[in-house]
DNA sequence: TTGTATGCGTTATCAT
DNA sequence: ATGATAACGCATACAA
């Protein structure tokens, strides 16, 4: 048998008995004074008092592990981005972090990188932990999978992206073929471009069909034939910008405006312009998306279709805890937020 | 009465019980196959098939906030830093999220924004989750408040930053004081500057006072007076260097080299000099502290006293799980990281 | 080799 | 108005 005498804590961890006993009541009568009773109004004021002091002399913390057994509530969401070090994200995260730290809930990252495995391991990541809510970037992930986590552990999740579509799940996104036609449209129709690059990603991500075909109508549009060798694609980083730039620059006839299919693959692209001695815009004119901090801080700056993701970020964040909160029951809500272009110097 | 009926699961979630009813096994059994029984060698692989394959069809994921409160350890490391959309702090979260997911171990981040008040709520949290381990950036916490957390937890705490002294809290750190005396004496002896601004944080900031004495030294030790229109104090922020620099810049003699404490300041810095139609480093040298991403970026290149966060990052996460597996139990350790001078075009 | 029983710290349902 | 008491799901000492 082990040192199980009651009033013994080995360690400094200090219980709810702890606070009974210093305070002369029983435990559940801490457990009520802590919890405001739901139930009956009634706290005799003065062992109220009693209670709170004790608290506060043996400095008592609940213990959020038993708390999560009995209540099945962890105070816990997760957060599956991509990658953290991508700024789009960080307005996004930082936004979601203030707005349930009010409502007291902790917040959990996880990264995956665009990759499938890492998208799963999260899924198992919450059915342990049975976390509360979940607001995500689904890249891979199915339907299937995500209602599979729904079904067995009753989270609330949205999701940020048209990527996925579940009943239960609330999207907040942006028009992004749209946006993406409208970046085109306005180099052809605005700024009298006719050969237009554009550097965007693989069909395998979920951005990317539908940004080339944005690109693809605004040139059928125009009455522009679709020039193969101006269309490329890479991953969402700076070195796909830079390498791509450098091709289209080798090109015979180079194009004399890049759409991008973000910021960062939009700076890349300035940087090897520059490099190899091109003036933007006036040799070649770039324009990014999303709308990035770095946007302004880049010579020239950068012209982008911004994304609005502090606005994003409160409508997940919202849908999220009026879902949790049970305030909100029922079935699939899209939030659509709508791109906007900034004009600066790059374009 | 509630239904209490054991077979009856009314909502989709399985247990180690449903578990052991369908492997015709005792609940017990079930946990020591899953667990691998750590004490005795022996567990019949007849009924070890039956288990998984009952896991299996179930799809069993085991319930950490039971777990956790049998065991007293959570899975789940917490990590504080100032401010996710600082770049520095990018690498440093995903290799640390990259070390401890290997085993196993969930991260919770918190963003404090130097402010004391979340430093204190991060610690609050950390005591309620008991949190098996913590890595942070403190910079208001006192050693009696992480005192108190260790106390009362017994959580392993290793920190970023020399800012603090406890004995069982490992340091990882780069002496700045050392590497901003030798930025500015890099510029002084190397570059020949006598004019020299500093941009840096104020002394109710950790770093502040380290950075600055650096920059004093170097002066002193060149007999070059200092001079208290060439130093000034902001934040860590672009902003902060824009402004400054405008400032120096509209002095009757402004400085010839700007050294500023992180590259986010040097940025903005940059960002005025040309904005005023000054070039650089022609005009106005200026060099910077970190080395992050965005540093190659722009143009001029930003030349930067370098520090390096992913080899931070792993001896943090490193010292951490040693700590958390108990493979070290002794006092402080103290890791300095050198931080190296990078020469690129702005200085 | 496996089953039984107990307790981790809470909350919530009984009584009193 | 407050004190007992029973789960919550799991790990483990003990018995068999």
């Amino acid at each position: 048998m082990k040192a199980h005498k009651k009033g013994v804590k080995p360690n400094g961890v200090v219980t709810m008995r702890d606070v009974a006993l210093k305070a002369g009541v029983s435990q559940g009568t801490v457990s009520r004074v802590l919890n405001g009773t739901p139930t009956s109004i009634s706290i005799s004021s003065d062992t109220q008092q009693r209670v709170m002091q004790a608290v506060e002399e043996l400095g008592y913390y609940p213990n959020l592990a038993a708390r999560t057994l009995r209540t099945q509530r962890t105070h816990l969401i997760a957060i599956m981005i991509a990658d953290i070090s991508n700024p789009f994200y960080h307005s996004i995260v930082r936004t979601i972090q203030d707005i349930v730290r009010v409502k007291d809930y902790d917040v959990m990252i996880a990264n995956t990188d665009h990759h499938y495995e890492d998208e799963k391991r999260f899924c198992a990541a919450v059915m342990r932990r049975a976390v509360d809510g979940v607001i995500m970037v689904p890249f891979h992930l199915s339907t299937e999978e995500i209602d599979q986590v729904i079904k067995r552990t009753g989270t609330s999740i949205v999701a940020l992206g048209k990527h996925i579509t579940h009943p239960e799940v609330d999207l907040v996104y942006a028009d992004d073929q749209l946006a993406t036609y409208q970046g085109v449209h306005w180099l052809i129709a605005d700024q009298g471009h006719q050969h237009i690059g554009f550097i965007g990603v693989p069909d395998s991500f979920p951005p990317g069909p539908r940004r080339l075909h944005g690109y693809e109508a605004a040139l059928t549009e125009a009455g522009i034939a679709l020039n193969p060798e101006y269309m490329v694609f890479g991953d969402f980083t700076a070195e796909t910008g830079y390498q791509s730039m450098q091709n289209f620059l080798s090109l015979p006839t180079p194009p004399t405006a890049v759409f991008c299919c973000n910021d960062r693959i939009a700076i890349g692209a300035i940087a090897a312009a520059q490099d190899m001695g091109r003036r933007v815009p006036t040799d070649v004119a770039v324009i990014g998306f999303d709308n990035i901090p770095e946007a302004t801080l880049i010579r020239p700056h950068l012209t982008t279709m911004a994304q609005h993701p502090v606005e994003m970020a409160r409508q997940l964040a919202q849908a999220l805890l009026e879902r949790i909160e049970g305030k909100y029951t029922g079935t699939q809500r899209m939030f659509e937020v709508p791109c906007t272009l900034i004009r600066r110097d790059s374009a």
